[in-house]
RNA sequence: CCGCCCUUAGCUCAGCCUGGUAGAGCAGUCGACUGUAGAUCGACUUGUCCCCCGUUCAAUUCGGGGAGGGCGGACCA
């Protein structure tokens, strides 16, 4: 497993908010760049039985976040997957540590990562009687609004009005400087800024990463229920397969589609959110008919190639699938020594 | 609590009035064409017709009950 590797020249603010799509505010991440020892970031995850793509992606900050000094939970939300009707709690704490593992074997330092199981203490009357608190400021409107990207289209729920502020009352309960999420959690993250003050806890940071585009139309996000994804139980064909069926334009800026629907690069984002942070160096395979191998040191450079046709998509994708394998790799042991 | 509308393929829906177990678009799969994918052609697949009871030779269709969803009203001295 390659360690994570940070290009030179960059100051801690800059890494910090590498990839980011979004920070809230600038001006609190320079602070927290400033003084990174000790600071806490989280980010709470509903467990699964399995990683995806979507996970890895927050993950990959986690890990630098690490490597910046910086003190990392990840929040097993147990009860938020309760909520959300992901199961039975049994079913649910079982998966809890089954995504522990495989964190892990993606490369969060178990030594320097905080797990911790939501139930271990939201159940606790404190922590209720301060969620009921925020209850009383928050309009069921708001609530539901925040989790409009969380919880599919099925009817609302009374939990899913209470899921948001379980999130925000966490921020307060473990001690989080800088809470990071997916650009589906912001929402939920402003909310946590607006109402934390009403029970005198201060409000987080907020640090959001981009979300993958659906991989084979390049259109919304890409998501484990509909379109295609890739998580850690696939083998190394079925990676090869999904990317090979990937959308990929020799562009890093497609057209929209005919509906008018904005479209990304869904190969390239995962050089960029995936590959590149995780590796310092890609090597392209490419037959001796195309030129011959080629070999990437950054994202840019291998953006810039593929925009002016140097680097074809079918060789890019050829690397993406190698890369995506290793990351995966030990994850995928891991869940298969689970299941014997 | 009262009233109205909805529930059929993965999705959006048609069909039901005038019973004979069902169709379109999109999606999906496969092929052609591009050194990827997409676009474009060509072919193909898909169903406890929400559940229960009743009428009938026969119910997705008619009747009753139930569940889920949407909307309106009433209550809120």
């Amino acid at each position: 497993m390659p360690a994570s590797r940070l290009p030179t020249g960059m100051d801690a603010y800059d890494r910090i908010t590498r990839n980011a799509a979004e920070v809230v505010t600038d001006e609190e991440a320079r602070a927290l760049a400033d003084a990174p020892d000790g600071k806490r970031a989280y980010v709470g995850y509903e467990p699964s039985g399995v990683l995806h793509v979507g996970h890895m992606l927050t993950a990959n900050k986690l890990i630098e976040l690490q490597d910046e000094g910086f003190e990392v939970v990840v929040l097993l939300a147990d009860v938020h997957a309760y909520l959300n009707g992901k199961g039975t709690f049994a079913e649910i704490r079982d998966t809890a540590t089954r995504m522990q593992e495989q964190f892990v074997a993606y490369g969060l330092d178990p030594d320097r990562t905080e797990f911790v199981l939501g139930s271990e203490y939201q159940l606790d009357e404190e922590y209720v009687l301060d969620l009921h608190s925020l209850e009383l400021e928050t309009s069921l409107s708001r609530a539901e609004r925040a989790m409009a990207e969380i919880a599919g289209d099925d009817t609302a729920t009374v939990a899913h009005a209470v899921y948001p502020l379980m999130q925000a009352l966490d921020i307060v309960y473990l001690d989080v400087d800088l809470a990071i999420g997916g650009m589906e959690q912001r929402k939920v993250h402003m909310l946590a800024r607006d109402t934390l003050p009403s029970i005198d806890a201060s409000a987080p940071t907020c640090l959001h990463t981009p979300l993958i585009a659906d991989l084979t139309t390049g259109v919304g996000k890409m998501s484990s229920s509909g379109g295609l994804s890739i998580s850690m139980e696939d083998s190394g064909a079925d990676i090869a397969k999904k990317v090979e069926k990937a959308y990929c334009p020799p562009t890093a800026d497609p057209d929209p589609t005919d509906n008018g629907e904005e479209r990304e690069n869904p190969v390239l984002q995962l050089f960029e959110y995936h590959v590149f942070p995780r590796f310092s160096e890609v090597v392209v395979e490419r037959p001796d008919q195309y030129g011959g191998n080629l070999t990437y040191g950054s994202y840019d450079a291998l953006e810039t190639d593929l925009e002016s046709g140097e680097l074809h998509p079918a060789d890019a994708k050829g690397a993406l699938a190698t890369c995506l394998n290793d990351l995966i790799a030990p994850g995928r042991e891991r869940i298969r020594s689970d299941h014997d």
